[in-house]
DNA sequence: AATTCGTGGAT
DNA sequence: TATCCAAGAAT
């Protein structure tokens, strides 16, 4: 018997709406399943939670669907190369995660024989794991009573309760909310459906609140304006950044690759030569910054949107004879770059200085 | 506590 | 076109 509140509402109707409309995702057990004993597996349920951080379903489908190929355990994924992890997370983003994937995986085959822990607080405890993933894998996987809470989450709980406290400052009070309605029974399905019910019901635009199992009990449709909620602090505008990248080509098709340190933007992946990227358009973007003299061209300028900055690089192409020598890069053949770490915007520099290097640009 | 960290689809 | 923002974590 779950207890409740004036203030708190049922569950129950949550659950019955996600029994009907739930998502069908690739690493989601639905509740069909379950009922004929499928048990979610915990290495599926971290790998698709650390991917969908701040991060699209429908980005996040093949990169799952590649990962369990390659590694169908933990302990391959334990085993891999780094190189080769951060080659297949190339594109998905924010990499920090793909290097604390790596840790995190390492550190469940060493310290816990191959075993996650079942506990939110062990979870928590692990490289790339917050309080929201702790929280959703306790939950998904091992049917934990723990209180998960995404952007999903918060944006049906502040309209649920006509929260005006701007996020993120209203996040704890938030989460006692949340907290007080996660059932005993069935606290992962509890979860899943707060998830798929921001994500298909209570949208950020236009919420389909007339199918919504709390339309009854939400106070921000009861004050006619569910879209206010939730409220949210000013973000600050974006500066923008310059730079140049030098894509050099020897006749036999190998291209000057090197490696970005291991923290900080990027780390750790692929990148062909390029300049600091600064605030000034002067002298860093120009020819003269090149990696070695050669025949420099310029061919076209990349722009892409980071999350705190846009970067406007300026591309500069050399056609030569042979490998010119070098101190922190090595040449690989253009036939190759699809299995390097490239990050997206290095594709796109790429692509524009050689159109045909990849089978499919983005640029 | 405020910043830093990618990318692409939707509106 | 510009803006939002998506199953956040680390520092």
């Amino acid at each position: 018997m779950t207890i409740t509140t004036l203030d708190t509402p049922s569950a129950t109707p949550l659950l019955d709406w996600y029994d009907r409309h739930h998502r069908d995702l690739p690493w989601r057990v639905t509740p069909g399943m379950a009922a004929r004993g499928v048990k979610a597996d915990p290495y599926h349920i971290w790998l698709s939670e650390v991917m969908l951080q701040q991060t699209t379903v429908q980005a996040v489908k093949p990169y799952f669907a590649r990962f369990l190929e390659r590694w169908p355990e933990v302990t391959d994924l334990a085993a891999a190369e780094n190189d080769a992890v951060m080659a297949a997370w190339a594109g998905l983003g924010y990499y920090a995660r793909a290097r604390n994937l790596k840790k995190c995986a390492e550190a469940v085959a060493k310290e816990h024989g191959g075993i996650f822990p079942d506990t939110e607080e062990g979870l928590r405890s692990l490289p790339g794991i917050g309080d929201y993933t702790a929280a959703a894998v306790a939950a998904i996987a091992f049917n934990r009573q723990a209180a998960v809470m995404d952007g999903n989450v918060e944006r049906v709980i502040s309209r649920l309760y006509a929260i005006a406290t701007p996020l993120p400052a209203a996040k704890p009070m938030m989460k006692e909310k949340v907290a007080l309605m996660t059932p005993a029974a069935r606290p992962g399905d509890f979860a899943q459906a707060m998830m798929d019910l921001g994500a298909t019901i209570c949208t950020p635009k236009r919420p389909a609140c007339s199918l919504c199992p709390f339309r009854d009990a939400c106070k921000a449709l009861k004050l006619s304006d569910p879209e206010f909620f939730p409220v949210k602090a000013a973000k600050k505008e974006k500066p923008v950044r310059y730079g140049a990248a030098f894509i050099a080509v020897t006749d036999d098709g190998e291209i000057l690759l090197r490696q970005r340190v291991a923290s900080g933007l990027l780390g750790g992946m692929t990148e062909v030569p390029t300049t600091a990227w600064t605030a000034r358009t002067d002298g860093e973007t120009s020819a003269e910054a090149a990696p070695f003299d050669a025949a420099w061209q310029a061919c076209g300028t990349v722009i892409h949107v980071f999350t705190h900055f846009e970067l406007r690089l300026s591309i500069w192409r050399a056609a030569i004879a042979a490998k010119v020598g070098t101190n922190d890069g090595w040449w690989e053949p253009v036939t190759n770059l699809e299995a390097q770490a490239l990050p997206t915007v290095m594709k796109k520099a790429i692509a524009t200085a050689i159109p045909l290097a990849f089978k499919t640009s983005k640029g």
